[in-house]
DNA sequence: ACAAAAGTGTTGGAGATACACCCATGA
DNA sequence: TCATGGGTGTATCTCCAACACTTTTGT
């Protein structure tokens, strides 16, 4: 039966209103691992060290008149002040129960004005070069920080799912040549661009066949610059160029 | 400015509450090209001729407690009649205006309860071999219908903007050698399984290879039967094993 | 001198591409 | 007999995987 099919205004009108929020799955990479962006989701005036279980992805809600694309980039930046950033959308995700975790229920009744409402959430994912970006807390967010992927610690809502799914999602499309760029600082080396691509396919690979591979890549291209200050032979540096 | 920071209750309720809907992308395949699935989304006692706009793809509001992958599946099987499909979500259509158009609003003042509201979309595509599928008539749904990709007319709301997304996100697909199982009646000749990974792809393939290619999968096994009736050499019929 | 990562070529196999003619049927 | 799509094999090329040793720096 379909409601709408009578012509009557559905009763209930709040459990017929959804919440649409945004969350933001940010990836970097520090050379050696991917790293995950959270933010402590603290309430005012509580200790930030109190309760481990506020850690989130940066997301909130969507505003009444603003483009879902819009959103995602108004909240980052809001949360973390990261700017200029290239997000992507990845999936929706609607579990009715989703918000309903007794472990954020507070949180939510203090700071959501409508704390019962169903909250839709699309997921976004970004990469960012780790060294650029030290992220400023802001008010609202009580601390962003980087998290290594593999010691993540339960997170608020259903976000360790949202991150999981985020991480198939940018292996399937590492595979496809895609990405990647932003993840890196503007100089790097072969090796700090091959242990990336690794970690993402999950995979070794040789390191001869790699280089051989990017020497066809137009757009990576070498410097007259050399690594300095470390314990073994410094490696040539290389760059990216985006208009070629 | 960030409302929620103020911890006040947004004011002007209904500007901040969401719809959100499902829009289904069911595609079909007739032996030489691409359909899609239909329906005339009548007002209650219009005739069904009078205007094309009203065509859509077949889509609705998600219910108050309903998941999301369900929501498609039952909004599906209650506009057409089509049980037991496999749906992929593909992407979240959020333009704040994508509803607002003069040609939609007045279906919406009639049958939507809350016809202002802002509208969120979840896209989600399908494959169907369209002989085993001829969709009934829901008395909701006034009639459902395949129509030619190419000769799409103009539909509801950002409905072609949805359909042509979901054609970019199967030709990806595709490349992956997922899908096209679904697309195809239960028995079918090599020629037609060919043309469809054409159209699909969008670019012509080689006959002899592409036979080649065939020949090593397992899932495709050869049938003790030709074509009948068709005015040119009969072909072998193949068909699908899915438990290989 | 040693530890640690950088850097460098060749070979073999698998898979993709290109290509042209005869066959069976219905009209 | 003709029009239509069905059906078949070979040669070449490109891409990918496997594999080991020398070099340069800091300590």
């Amino acid at each position: 039966m379909i409601l709408r099919e009578t012509h009557q205004p559905v009763t209930g009108v709040e459990s017929a209103a959804f919440d649409v929020s945004i969350d933001n799955v940010v990836f970097g990479f520090d050379g050696h691992q991917l790293q995950v962006l959270l933010i402590r989701q603290g309430l005012p005036g509580e200790d930030m060290e109190s309760d481990r279980f506020h850690m989130a992805v940066p997301g909130d809600l969507v505003l009444p008149q603003e483009e879902l694309d819009e959103a995602a980039t108004r909240i980052l930046s809001t949360l973390t002040s990261l700017e200029g950033i290239y997000l992507k959308q990845f999936r929706a995700f609607g579990d009715p129960g989703r918000v309903a975790d007794e472990k954020d229920q507070d949180w939510l009744r203090r700071m959501r004005p409508y704390p019962d409402r169903r909250v839709v959430t699309i997921g976004y994912y970004s990469l960012v070069a780790m060294e650029n970006y030290r992220p400023k807390p802001s008010s609202f967010a009580s601390r962003a920080e980087w998290c290594p992927l593999q010691d993540l610690p339960r997170l608020a809502f259903d976000h360790n799912q949202i991150v999981d799914a985020a991480l198939l999602k940018i292996r399937e499309d590492a595979a496809h040549h895609q990405l990647v760029y932003e993840l890196l600082p503007e100089k790097f080396t072969l090796g700090q661009l091959q242990r990336l691509y690794e970690i993402i396919l999950n995979r070794t690979l040789d390191k001869r066949n790699f280089r051989k591979n990017v020497k066809k890549m137009p757009c990576i291209v070498p410097l007259d610059e050399k690594q300095e200050g470390v314990l073994h032979k410094p490696a040539q540096l290389f760059t990216f160029r985006r208009s070629d």
